[in-house]
RNA sequence: GCGGCGGUGGUGGAACGGUAGACACGAUGCUCUCAAAAGGCAUUGUCCGUAAGGACGUGUGGGUUCGAAUCCCACCCGCCGCACCA
C-alpha cells in the first residue's frame, strides 16, 4: 500500500469549506418548482450556551446528524436548524462572580459552539440559527406570554411557592428534586407569595391522553404518567355540623368510605384554627400548625416519619354510616393535593393505619378477600374484584370494584359527593426573581391595575443592569429608569414586572421559530409552521423527560387551542441518548476529574474518529464509559478505508455493482449488499449504529481479506462503505467516495440492497442432537428438508451420538438447521 | 411502596425462539523493517485433553419448547424517575 497516511487535518477543513460555501444544508420553506420529497424535521436539543461544549454534546449532534443525512438521502427534504438557549442561571452567577456580563460571556460560549459544530463537520441550516437572548426572538417570547395571558393561561396569585434561599428565587415544582433546588442543591424553603403561573393543569387529561399518539421511550412517557400523577375517585362530603360547614374529602377508594373512623385536616388548611377554637385543644393546634409549617420540605416529606397530629375537639358526619368521627390536624396531609382533607379508613390505607395506632383509634375492617386472610398489623390496601365488602350496609358482599361504583352512584343520588379525578400535576410557576431572563411584558398602573404591553411595544428589552446580585427581588427592579413607565391605557405613572421568565419558557417554542426563524410579524407563519411540524425527530438527554418535554407538549397544545397551529404534539418521536462517563465508569465531573473534553480528541484523531466512536461505544441510549484505545480502534478503522480508497484512486470510476461477479468478486458483492442491508436496518426505528459501524468494519476487513479480487467489486465495495459511513463520518465518507467515484455522495440516493446478492447458493447447516450442535455441513440453499435431513444424519458428529438411540422425532428448520431427537 | 430499565468473556458490547460471544479494545504469537513508528496476518469464553474431541457456560430457582440469553412464573442484585399524592 501507499506509504501515505489518513489525515483528518487535511480532509476535514477541506469538506466543511465546500460544504460552507455552497450552503449545502441549508433548506428553503418554499420547495421550487415539482419538489415533491417528503418533509423530515430533525432536531436535538438546542445547546445551553455555557463555557465549551462537552463529550455529551459530541454524541447528542453526532446521533442526530446522522439521522438528518440518512433521511436526506433517503429522499426527505431535511429541515436540521441549531440555535442557543442562552438566558438562565449559570451566566448570571458567573457575572456575579467575575464582573463579566452575562451577555458578553453567553455569546463568547455560543462563539465555542458554533466553532465546535462546524470542526465537527455538523450539518446545520445555518440560515435559521437563532439564540433566546436576542431581542428578535424574546420579543416572541412575550408574544406569547401575554396570548396565554389574554386567555387566562397565564395568571398571577399568590400562593405558597418554593422558594431558593441561595439562588433568591422561586422555583417550579418540576425544579426541586428531594425537597432540594436542582441548579445548586440547597434546601428549598416554601414561601407565601405572589407569582406568576401558566395554568397547564387545564391541560393534564390531554397531556396525559395525548401521550399515547408519540412514538416516545417507554420511561419518558412512564415519567410523565407518573409526573401528571392521574388518580380516579371520588368526592365525598363529611359535614361539622358544630360548625355548619361541608368539608369535601378526595379519595381513590370510596368502596371503604364504611371504614372511615376519623377526619384529619392539612395544617395548612384555612378552617383548622376556626375549628379548634373554643376547644380544649385550642392552644396545642396553635403550636403543631406553626411548627409545621417552618419544618423543611424534606423533613416534612419524609416517608418513613412517624405520624403527628392533634385532635382538633369537633367531629364530622360519615356520610354513610351518620356516625360522628373525630377531626384532626396532622402533617401528613398536604394541603395541596386533593382537598387538603382526608378521610381516615386506618384498614385499608397504610398511612391512616399508622396514625389510627399511634392515637388508639377505630381500625374496621371493610374489605376482605374472598379467600385468603387480612394481613395483621398493617392496612390491607389491595383493590380488586376478587375482594367483598364487609361491615358495609346494604353494600355489604358486593366485590370491591362494583361496590365502589354502587357507593359513588349512591352518594351522587344523595348529594354527598360525586365522582372526581386528581392531578399530581401544579400549574406552571414561571416568574423568576432574577435578571438573565425574558422580561415579563406586564406594566402595574396605580388606576388601571395589571395591564398587558402593547404588542407594538415589543419587546420589551432586558436594560443594562451593573449589580446581578440577587436580593429578594429582581436585580431589574434597581433600573429605576427602565422601570418606572407610563400606562399604556391611561398614560399615568406606573411601574414594569420586574421579575423575568423562567428559562423552559424560552425553551418551550425554539423549535417552532427555525421553521419561520425571520418572521419579524408574528412568531410564526402558520403555513409554515405546519409544513414542517411537528418535529420527526427529536434527541436529547433524558434530563428533560419531565420539564422542557413537558413544558412544550402544553405551549403546542394552547397555541393550537388559539388557531395558531395545527397540530397537537411538538416532537413526533423522541429518543434519548445515554450519557457518556468518565473511562472510571463514573460520571464526569470537574470534582471527579475524569472530564473527556471534545476539542483534544478531535484535534488528535479528526472529528470522523471521534463521531464514529461516540456512536460506536455502545447502544446509543445506554450509558457508557469513555475509553481512549477504542477511540484509537475507530480512527485505525478509518485509516484502513482511507488507504483502501487511496488504492483505488487512480481507477476512479463508476460505483455500480459489477454483474456476474464470481469467487473473491461474488464474495466481496454480497458482503457490501450484506453491509447495505444492516446499515440501513441500523438507521431505522431503534438506531443501533454501534452495529451499523460494526457492519461497516466488517466490510473493510472484507476487502482486505480479497485485495486480489477484480477492480470493479474492489471498488463496489468501497464506494458502499464509504457510502455506508458518510452519516458517521462525513468527511471521510465524502473523500473515500470521492477518491473511488469521483463523485460526491451526498448527492447519491442511498444504496439499496440487491434482495439476489443477499442470499448465498450454499449454507452451513447446523446440524443439532436434542438441540446440541455436533456436526455442520454445507448445503444447498432452498434444499427440500428430506435432503437437509439426510445430509445431517451422515454426518460424523450427528452419528456419533444418534448411534445406539432411538430416534424420537427429526426437526427442519430449511435453510439453517436440523435437529435430531434421539430417546 | 409505585412506575421504568438493566444483569452475557479480562473490557465495551453482538445475537427475528434456531451455531452464544458479531464488531472492537486488551493480550499473545508471527510478519514487513537495519531498527522503530505505522501497517499486515493469526490465536484468544472457562475447564479437561498433545490432539481429535468432550464437559461447562448469558444473575438465581422453576416452567413452556425438538430447541431459551431471548417466552412464562417466583426470586436476587444494580440503575433511573416518583413518593406521607389520600
Amino acid at each position: 500500500m501507499a506509504d501515505q497516511r489518513y489525515d483528518p487535518k487535511q480532509i476535514e477543513p477541506k469538506w466543511q469549506k465546500l460544504w460552507a460555501s455552497e450552503r449545502t444544508w441549508e433548506v428553503s420553506n418554499e420547495p421550487i418548482g415539482t419538489d415533491e420529497r417528503p418533509k423530515s424535521y430533525v432536531l436535538e436539543m438546542l445547546p445551553y450556551p455555557s463555557g465549551e461544549p462537552h463529550i455529551g454534546h459530541l454524541k447528542n449532534y453526532s446521533l442526530g446528524d446522522a439521522i438528518a443525512h440518512f433521511h436526506r438521502r433517503t429522499g426527505h427534504r431535511v429541515l436540521h436548524p441549531m440555535g442557543y438557549d442562552a438566558f438562565g442561571l449559570p451566566a448570571e452567577n458567573h457575572a456575579i462572580n467575575t464582573g463579566e456580563r452575562p451577555r458578553d460571556s453567553t455569546n463568547a460560549s455560543i462563539a465555542a459552539f458554533r466553532r465546535a459544530f462546524n470542526s465537527w463537520g455538523i450539518s446545520i441550516d445555518w440560515s435559521r440559527e437563532l439564540a433566546t437572548h436576542e431581542p428578535e426572538y424574546y420579543r416572541w417570547t412575550q408574544w406569547i406570554f401575554l396570548a396565554l395571558y389574554e386567555r387566562g393561561l397565564a395568571y398571577r396569585k399568590e400562593a405558597a411557592v418554593k422558594w431558593c434561599p441561595n439562588d433568591q428565587t422561586v422555583l417550579a415544582n418540576e425544579q426541586v428534586i428531594d425537597g432540594r433546588c436542582e441548579r445548586c442543591g440547597h434546601l428549598v424553603e416554601i414561601r407565601q407569595l405572589e407569582q406568576w403561573f401558566f395554568r397547564i393543569t387545564d391541560y393534564a387529561d390531554r397531556l396525559l391522553d395525548d401521550l399515547q399518539t408519540i412514538d416516545w421511550p417507554e420511561h419518558v412517557t412512564a415519567m410523565q404518567r407518573n409526573w401528571i400523577g392521574r388518580s380516579a375517585g371520588a368526592e365525598v362530603t363529611f359535614r361539622c355540623d358544630e360548625v355548619g360547614i361541608d368539608y369535601p374529602v378526595f379519595t381513590t377508594r370510596p368502596d371503604t368510605l364504611f371504614g372511615a373512623t376519623f377526619f384529619v385536616m392539612a395544617p395548612e388548611h384555612p378552617d383548622v384554627g376556626r375549628l379548634a377554637a373554643g376547644t380544649e385543644y385550642e392552644q396545642q393546634v396553635h403550636d403543631y400548625v406553626n411548627r409545621a409549617l417552618t419544618e423543611s420540605v424534606e423533613v416534612r416529606g419524609a416517608a418513613d416519619k412517624p405520624k403527628t397530629g392533634v385532635p382538633l375537639g369537633r367531629t364530622v358526619t360519615n356520610p354513610v354510616t351518620g356516625e360522628q368521627i373525630p377531626m384532626f390536624v396532622a402533617d401528613y396531609v398536604l394541603m395541596e393535593y386533593g382537598t387538603g382533607a382526608i378521610m381516615g379508613v386506618p384498614a385499608h390505607d397504610q398511612r391512616d393505619y399508622d396514625f389510627a395506632v399511634a392515637f388508639g383509634l377505630e381500625i374496621r375492617q371493610v374489605v376482605e378477600p374472598v379467600d385468603g386472610e387480612v394481613p395483621e398489623g398493617e392496612a390491607f390496601v389491595s383493590h380488586t374484584a376478587d375482594e367483598r365488602l364487609v361491615n358495609s350496609g346494604e353494600f355489604s358482599g358486593m366485590d370491591a370494584v362494583a361496590g365502589q361504583q354502587a357507593i359513588i352512584e349512591w352518594l351522587d343520588r344523595e348529594g354527598k359527593g360525586h365522582a372526581s379525578v386528581n392531578y399530581r400535576l401544579r400549574d406552571w410557576l414561571v416568574s423568576r426573581q432574577r435578571y438573565w431572563g425574558c422580561p415579563i411584558p406586564i406594566i402595574y398602573c396605580e388606576s388601571c391595575g395589571m395591564v398587558p404591553v402593547p404588542e407594538s411595544d415589543l419587546p420589551v428589552r432586558l436594560p443594562d443592569v451593573d449589580d446581578y446580585k440577587p436580593k429578594g427581588r429582581s436585580p431589574l427592579a434597581a433600573a429605576e429608569d427602565w422601570v418606572n413607565v407610563r400606562c399604556p391605557n391611561c398614560k399615568g405613572p406606573a411601574r414594569r414586572e420586574t421579575d423575568t421568565m423562567d428559562t423552559f419558557v424560552d425553551s418551550s417554542w425554539y423549535y417552532m421559530r427555525y421553521c419561520d426563524p425571520h418572521n419579524d410579524k408574528a412568531p410564526w407563519d402558520r403555513h409554515v409552521l405546519d409544513s414542517w411540524m411537528p418535529v420527526d425527530q427529536y434527541i436529547g438527554g433524558v434530563e428533560h423527560a419531565i420539564l422542557h418535554l413537558m413544558y412544550s407538549r402544553f405551549f403546542v397544545k394552547a397555541l393550537a387551542d388559539m388557531g395558531l397551529l395545527g397540530f397537537q404534539e411538538p416532537f413526533k418521536a423522541l429518543f434519548t441518548q445515554g450519557m457518556i462517563l468518565g473511562p472510571d465508569g463514573v460520571k464526569m465531573s470537574k470534582s471527579a476529574g475524569n472530564v473527556i473534553s471534545p476539542m483534544p480528541i478531535v484535534d488528535r484523531y479528526g472529528a470522523d474518529a471521534a463521531r464514529c466512536y461516540v456512536l460506536f461505544i455502545g447502544p446509543p441510549d445506554q450509558d457508557a464509559a469513555w475509553s481512549e484505545s477504542s477511540l484509537a480502534g475507530v480512527h485505525k478503522f478509518l485509516g484502513r478505508l482511507w488507504r483502501l480508497g487511496d488504492g483505488l484512486s487512480g481507477d476512479a470510476g463508476p460505483a455500480e455493482q459489477p454483474a456476474g461477479a464470481e469467487g473473491d468478486a461474488l464474495t466481496l458483492v454480497r458482503k457490501a449488499n450484506w453491509a447495505i442491508d444492516k446499515v440501513t436496518t441500523g438507521m431505522t426505528g431503534r438506531f443501533t449504529f454501534n452495529t451499523a459501524i460494526a457492519a461497516i468494519m466488517e466490510l473493510v476487513n472484507e476487502v482486505y481479506h480479497h485485495l486480489d479480487a477484480e477492480l470493479g467489486a474492489r471498488r463496489f465495495a468501497v464506494a458502499t462503505a464509504a457510502s455506508l459511513l458518510f452519516p458517521f463520518a462525513p468527511h471521510l465518507g465524502s473523500e473515500v467516495y470521492e477518491m473511488v467515484t469521483g463523485q460526491r455522495v451526498w448527492e447519491e440516493p442511498w444504496p439499496a440492497a440487491d434482495a439476489s446478492m443477499l442470499q448465498s447458493d450454499t449454507f452451513e447447516l447446523v446440524c443439532q442432537v436434542n438441540g446440541k450442535v455436533r456436526d455442520r455441513v454445507i448445503a444447498q440453499s432452498g434444499a427440500p428438508r428430506d435432503e437437509l435431513e439426510r445430509l445431517c444424519m451422515a454426518t460424523r458428529g450427528v452419528q456419533a451420538h444418534v448411534d445406539g438411540h432411538e430416534v424420537a422425532k427429526v426437526i427442519v428448520v430449511p435453510d439453517k438447521l436440523v435437529n435430531v431427537v434421539v430417546r
